[in-house]
DNA sequence: ATTGACCCTGTATCTTGCTACAAGGTGTAT
DNA sequence: ATACACCTTGTAGCAAGATACAGGGTCAAT
């Protein structure tokens, strides 16, 4: 009967496997991210298969636009028996929720500058250029009669 | 003929009028987003007319999505009387284009997450829940095989 | 035996946009 | 006169997510 040798990786080698950086394995350990590796006679850390797992975990769970922080209470609910799929949705749901105000902030920010630049022709001085106009403030009032004309 | 008193502001004053604290005053001071101020005799800074133009068109320029950085830019820029409309516009449509390429971000992020959500009834144990498959990697093939090696 | 590449620890640094001290001085109201 | 709110300066801290560095130890190859 063939053993099977579970893999093991130093740092270097797992961070390369999984697309990170080395420090990076130290610094998701002090965050609580990664379990805190068994470590060899030289006190070097020996990571399993299971950290590769649960790196990308973490890496999807980025992609997915959850918060490293996020990302630790949700490896403590998928990681608990007990956890309802009813628990996990609602988080995932928070998660999309804040995602889908982003971009509307952001689509905000894109209709607002992009009106301008379509707005400002790109050609002559920068008098009565929209965009400049629009940050100086000029509102449906003129300041002064700069004949802002309009 | 009336002589119209240009008013002026301490700290706080302005900070509230501009509606941002006051320690961020000093803070754009330092920055080069406001220009040093006018001292009085007691060494406080007096601010006048223009310093709330420009908390002004800071503010607005950070709607519209520009960085601190961003809008020092765009203060020299517009400061500049041979600035060319050309040169703002030029500046506005990159920044437009960063924003547009995070709206594609964060869209693919809503689309990859709702999909999972939507998948996920919510109801019953954690086990088979579509959404902790996806973050485990279970990609086509299942894991229960796992004679992976590879 | 000596590179060179890795490992360890602790700590510092970066970015962005503020915010919060501490330790003093000033200004105004009562 | 004394409280209280403001002002000054320099500096430190926060969030987020790493990344870098110093000063050592280890290990495999040559």
């Amino acid at each position: 009967m063939k053993r099977e040798v579970t893999p093991t990786w130093t740092r270097a080698a797992l961070a390369k496997k999984a697309g990170v950086g080395p420090e990076t394995l130290r610094f998701y350990e002090q965050k609580g991210l990664l379990q805190t590796p068994r470590r060899n006679d030289s006190g070097y850390r020996i990571y399993k298969d299971e950290d590769l797992t649960r790196l990308r975990f973490i890496r999807r769970s980025q992609e997915l636009g959850f918060s490293l922080n996020d990302i630790k209470q949700l490896l403590q609910l998928t990681g608990n028996i007990r956890t309802s799929r009813q628990k996990v949705r609602t988080f995932a749901e928070a998660r999309l929720a804040l995602i889908r105000q982003k971009i509307r902030d952001l689509r905000a920010m894109e209709r607002a500058l992009g009106s301008l630049v379509t707005q400002c022709d790109g050609k002559g001085a920068l008098q009565g250029c929209p965009i400049v106009e629009f940050l100086d403030g000029e509102t449906v009032e003129t300041k002064e009669n700069i004949h802002c004309h309009e």
